[in-house]
DNA sequence: CGTGTAAGGAATTCTGACACG
DNA sequence: CGTGTAAGGAATTCTGACACG
């Protein structure tokens, strides 16, 4: 599970991806303002994309024509990192419970302590 | 089998395959003059590489440490190319053979007709 | 709000060539 | 043979701004 360094690696440059998306350079750069997509930038600060910015990009251009705008897709994306950190915690507060539990033994949690 | 489009898209600019693989962009574009790497070009002719293309080079790297001439090296390469080409000849054949087998019953194919 | 465009500059890439060995 | 480099030009990318709506 993860890695896939060839999807997530930034290599891209801003010309190349759009051609693949068809969105104009100004609309690629404008998103980024609008915080929804983050390339990195090389020394020289041109801006390397990854494919999966590029997925991000495609996924932004159906919303858009569907008329949501660029606020709100940021609301959705901060609601879906919100939501994906208390999965990350729970998944790591499950672990240690785990670990917890092989070395002491069965020691079910309390939800409401005393 | 086969597609990960993520690896075979040409989208990577040579300066990035540069700094991915530690060549020089001399050697990269002599790579491609003695036809070991086949970039694709855009309309205004800037070559565009794919993540296979920079794995090529990084077996090119190896290969030229180990002293191999890049004559040498594609040598190999059109040996290879062959040998693959044999491969999906017999397959197409061994698929064709069952096609008619299914259509016509079993008909051991005879090496030696007659 | 989302996007086009002209502006000026900096960085990238290209080719053909000379150099060294 | 494999690679560095200077040369001149063309194409790319960047930013901040004005424009329209």
């Amino acid at each position: 599970m993860q890695d896939e360094s060839y999807k997530t690696k930034k290599v891209i440059s801003i010309g190349a991806v759009s051609e693949i998306t068809g969105l104009s350079e100004r609309q690629i750069r404008y998103y980024e303002e609008r915080k929804l997509v983050f390339p990195e930038r090389t020394k020289k600060g041109t801006r390397k994309y990854s494919f999966q910015d590029v997925e991000r990009l495609m996924d932004i251009i159906n919303q858009m024509e569907d008329g949501v705008q660029t606020f709100e897709i940021r609301q959705e994306l901060l609601r879906k990192e919100k939501e994906k950190e208390m999965t990350d915690r729970s998944v790591r507060d499950q672990m240690i419970r785990g670990q917890l539990n092989a070395v002491f033994g069965i020691a079910k949690p309390r939800r409401y302590p005393r």
